[in-house]
RNA sequence: CGGGGUGUAGCGCAGCUGGUAGCGCGCUUCGUUCGGGACGAAGAGGUCGUGAGUUCGAGUCUCGCCACCCCGACCA
């Protein structure tokens, strides 16, 4: 029942929280998980914050088929590569061998684009802006809940472009996209950057990034968006027609988030109680214990629901728990666990001074209140409170965790406990080695204007492992 | 695929040198409680992962199989 705390056992502790705040449990597949209703809560939250902004930025959602042939998926070299070995493959349909295996879609490039084919002649045609909400399959080694399962939910945009130019400008657009969504709605800080040759999508001639720090000071791949170039056109035969009558072939682009998110909700932000949510990605934001002791039960449960059609009607999401079958310590201790940013008390010995007790999941602090017509804005102000505080303690974690290093045994020892700064020469060998070596991998060349300025990454400098000269730092990590 | 571990009530576990299964939590009913995981009373619930073998007798011993979990390598 108690929590693993999470000092002691990291991994225990997430899987912990997992499983007692119900958000997942295993299922009866290998590698497969139930994603309960707490779960799902939050990744229905996050998919209605990211829609909305995939379509503030012109993007419109479609489905392709979850089976892909075979001879499909062949098709981009790299690809096939890359995805093979985690396939699952379909090969008797109707009780018949199929002539052609069918492929549980990875992620969906090819079928997409063997579609995009058949729509795209012109360059009128272009850009094509779209966005799919699915499940893909991949047959992972060694799965852990929401992390990385062989089926997981994610999204991913699929887009079509007329040139090189407009087709890096959308990959930069959805990572931003991606940025935003992580710091204002995840309270997650992010580097955001590009990845290096033996990091990137199977496929992809660039992938960028946002990477988070996890509390164990390890790496969490939150998002990433793909500059395709033209190797799915190619791949599809892909071609439209310039303004001036010439054939080329189109630029793409794809892009995606992850049930992972809610992995890295819980690990960046949780404590030992259980977990922590950020108001703007919690379906109950405010939960209400009455106290009742003697004969205030009508009292009490009558000033708790007219409390709770106030918050209501404010917009705050509120939930009663007028239960009696459990005692409100057990209420406490429950919503702390599942992570209810605020928690209301009210009893007889409040309605009496007019006021109630709330108490903030974040720091733990109880606060009075007094009942009146400001109380909705009063918890709008700690619920927006509890968002920046969450932002501001996650980001000062990252900043004590993150130090430049100079020497290679400094780096070994950093990135034990964090992420590591250093000057890297370029090489796929060198990145090998360290990985090899180390464990710790390069999370991205940083993009991101102030976190370049931070780190100071454009001094010039000499490769941590090779010695040779390097142009810029990069960051390190063990990741997940 | 390597290393480790676990399969006994819904969950967590105990069950010694073999003798026909028990504890805690949870669940049901009733009552008393309620400001940090309440208390009492009465109940319900188990082909001991699976298949062989040894034995008068197997949760327990032997061999096989299966499943899952954790740690690595591969990956979002």
């Amino acid at each position: 029942m108690k929590l693993t705390p999470r000092s002691s056992d990291y991994s225990q502790w997430y899987l912990d929280i997992v499983l007692q705040a119900k958000l997942a449990d295993y299922s009866d597949v290998r590698g497969c998980m139930v994603i309960r209703p707490n779960g799902y809560a939050i990744w229905e939250k996050m998919q209605a914050a990211l829609d909305a902004m995939f379509k503030e930025t012109g993007h419109v959602n479609a489905y392709f088929p979850l089976f892909i042939p075979e001879s499909f998926m062949k098709k981009e070299a790299e690809h096939i590569e890359g995805f093979a070995p985690e396939c699952a493959v379909v090969t008797h349909g109707g009780g018949e061998e199929l002539a052609e295996k069918l492929y549980v879609r990875p992620t969906s490039e090819t079928i997409i684009w063997s579609t995009y084919k058949k729509w795209i002649q012109s360059y009128r045609d272009l850009p094509l802006l779209i966005n799919q909400w699915a499940n893909v399959v991949r047959w992972e080694l060694r799965t852990r809940l929401f992390l990385r399962t062989a089926e997981f939910l994610w999204q991913e945009g699929h887009t079509a472009h007329a040139t090189e130019e407009e087709a890096k400008e959308e990959v930069l657009r959805m990572i931003e996209v991606y940025r935003r969504f992580a710091e204002d709605f995840m309270a997650l800080p992010v580097i955001v950057g590009r990845k290096t040759e033996s990091e990137k999508f199977a496929g992809a001639k660039e992938t960028y990034c946002i990477e988070a720090m996890m509390q164990d000071g390890k790496a969490l791949q939150s998002g990433t968006s793909h500059h395709l170039g033209q190797n799915f056109a190619k791949a599809f035969d892909c071609k439209f027609q310039t303004k001036d009558g010439q054939l080329e072939y189109v630029w793409a682009t794809s892009w995606g988030v992850s049930t992972r998110l809610i992995g890295a909700l819980i690990m960046a932000h949780s404590d030992d109680k259980g977990l922590v949510l950020p108001p703007k990605l919690a379906t109950r934001q405010l939960v209400i214990v009455p106290i009742i002791k003697g004969d205030t039960k009508t009292l009490v449960l009558e000033k708790a629901s007219e409390l709770q059609k106030q918050l209501k009607a404010n917009g705050i999401g509120v939930f009663l728990d007028d239960s009696d079958q459990q005692t409100p310590g057990w209420k406490f201790a429950e919503y702390e666990l599942q992570g209810v940013p605020l928690r209301l008390e009210i009893g007889a010995k409040d309605i009496e001074k007019n006021q109630c007790v709330v108490a903030r999941r974040d720091t733990g602090e109880k606060i009075f209140l007094p009942l009146d017509s400001a109380l909705p804005e009063n918890i709008k102000n700690l619920l927006a409170d509890i968002q920046r505080n969450l932002f501001a303690r996650a980001l000062a974690y990252r900043n004590e965790k993150t130090k430049e290093v100079k020497t290679y045994d400094e780096f070994k020892a950093q990135v034990e406990q964090g992420f590591a700064i250093a000057h890297w020469d370029g090489t796929a060998e060198t990145e090998a080695k360290i990985k090899e070596e180390t464990k710790a991998t390069i999370r991205c060349i940083p993009t991101d204007e102030s976190f370049i300025q931070q780190y100071h990454l454009q001094e010039e400098g000499k490769c941590i492992y090779s010695g040779k000269p390097s142009k810029m730092k990069v960051v390190f990590a063990k990741a997940y």
